[in-house]
DNA sequence: ATTGTTTACCTTGTATTACAAGATATACTC
DNA sequence: GAGTATATCTTGTAATACAAGGTAAACAAT
């Protein structure tokens, strides 16, 4: 029971949410990441999950110069990346309200 | 993406929660967790989680006879049981903080 | 020029876990 | 005795987070 086990199938709606922010490359979204409270979301992981995403045709990216260092890889939604993100969005409030319910013991409505 | 890979880790600290409420066994858990509005957790999923909580004796079981079918194993937290429960009470917080957090796109206080 | 630091990306292997699919067995009803 | 609801368990599969390591570019300091 781990953080790490709790975080499968969060982290990358996660990202997914930060991009569509606004266009956003891997090493920067490891800091927004800790911004937001993920203390311990290393390099290790984001990027394959970038990669993947990229493969599942929900980001798109090109390069670009950076002020120091080698070329970023700035990513973008992709229309289908849009959708995804919404699917998260569902499943994140559902999943929450029911873990909620459980732990304050509150059967929900239609349940009862 | 799959609501499969946001559910893990978290089960077991439902069970834990569930069975903190009161003593009770795996096939009860199944309707349980459907009153709080998870649909497709099958017993599939349940029983093998039961069985490891045990084996890193976070629950003990008695069992007792059943009106209707073979004996119930009926699961109580032990020590380490409900000091784990308060250790997933407070991983999930936590995370749930972070993710609505990315989600409204609210930085936290500490990170500013 | 070489050393170090920060930035930036990627790969490999491991451990963990949810779940479908199936197997088994008890008690009760018709 | 056949069917149904109750009750538990096992096996194999797929998915994923992460540690640990590797590569390389730009810049500063010595």
């Amino acid at each position: 029971m781990s953080q790490t086990q709790m975080l499968k199938g969060i982290i990358d709606g996660c990202l997914l949410a930060i991009i569509n922010e606004e266009e956003c490359y891997g090493y920067e979204m490891a800091t927004r990441l800790s911004h937001y409270g993920f203390s311990s979301i290393s390099e290790g992981t984001i990027y394959p999950v970038l990669l993947r995403l990229q493969r599942e045709e929900l980001v798109s990216s090109t390069r670009k110069q950076s002020t120091a260092g080698p070329k970023r890889k700035y990513y973008n939604l992709t229309q289908k990346g849009e959708d995804e993100l919404a699917v998260f969005l569902r499943n994140w409030n559902e999943i929450s309200r029911n873990v909620n319910a459980v732990i304050t013991r509150e059967v929900e409505e239609e349940e009862k």
